[in-house]
DNA sequence: AGCATATTTAGAATGATTCTAATTCCTTGT
DNA sequence: ACAAGGAATTAGAATCATTCTAAATATGCT
């Protein structure tokens, strides 16, 4: 059977890599993080996913999204000790995160900017990843 | 009583312009931070602080250092889903993760680092704060 | 001194996540 | 097709950091 959706494939094609497999629960975890991309904690995606497969369980769902990330089709978010929310767009890109409302928006980065904040860093650190949260509000027009 | 050091005096000050109190206990707290600043958890801050006021609780720990955060005397600081840090480097500076080591080190931002990172918000975006977090590993020499 | 309010305290409760152990589901070798 | 072995899923228990609760203490003020 031939996969249904670039997704799905590149999800297929990711996850045997990895040396993993690609099964049921798995491709309906990513598809809804595709679907709706307002960052989702593992809850809201237990309940976005259960009309689709009522079995699965929140066990699972923790399992898959680590999977996910494991396989860099996914990000993980923090903001302070709130649960973790879940974002599937792989550019490079910093958050905002509105502290009136509790959404969460991508912010692109230019080409460039990274570096910049990464020449900040004395010669001895070597920083495999930089990560920057804005916070604050946002007029998003109505 | 005239105030023992100038930290302790700024903290009195402090806590009196938000309206609060200056405790034994808050002092004990902070004093703690300023004497060892390697991002202790809320954990580690009640272990260094029983030598010196056996009967604290855990829960004043907690309450204190939200209380030192309100003040902005102190900046809390979380990785992932970990326990919160805290931190009394009040200057501007992003925080380098060592992955290896857990250990946590302030990184110093030059005025307008800041300025630049906030110019890739779009115009209807206003940030309050901006964090920086780098990972990776760092050498530090022995 | 007496009162109102802040603060501290111990322990219970919470919330997100991880762990455990049992089951189910493939995949591969025969 | 069939059995073995490993991978994945599942329900529920356990964990961990933190917050809440209610009672006891301390403090500042009139």
């Amino acid at each position: 059977m031939v996969s249904n959706s670039d997704s799905s494939g590149a999800l297929a094609q990711r996850l045997s890599d990895s040396g993993l497999r690609s099964t049921p629960q798995r491709e309906v975890i990513y598809s809804v993080l595709l679907k709706k991309r307002d960052h989702p904690t593992a809850e809201d995606v237990f309940a976005r996913a259960k009309p689709e497969m009522p079995m699965i369980s929140l066990a699972t769902v923790y399992n898959c999204l680590e999977t996910l990330v494991q396989c860099n089709l996914v990000r993980a978010v923090n903001f302070e000790r709130g649960p973790t929310r879940y974002c599937p767009n792989l550019r490079p890109h910093a958050h905002f995160h509105d502290e009136q409302t509790g959404a969460t928006h991508d912010i692109d980065l230019p080409a460039g900017v990274l570096d910049q904040v990464k020449s900040v860093l004395p010669v001895n650190f070597d920083a495999a990843s930089v990560e920057i949260i804005f916070r604050g509000k946002a007029r998003t027009e109505t």
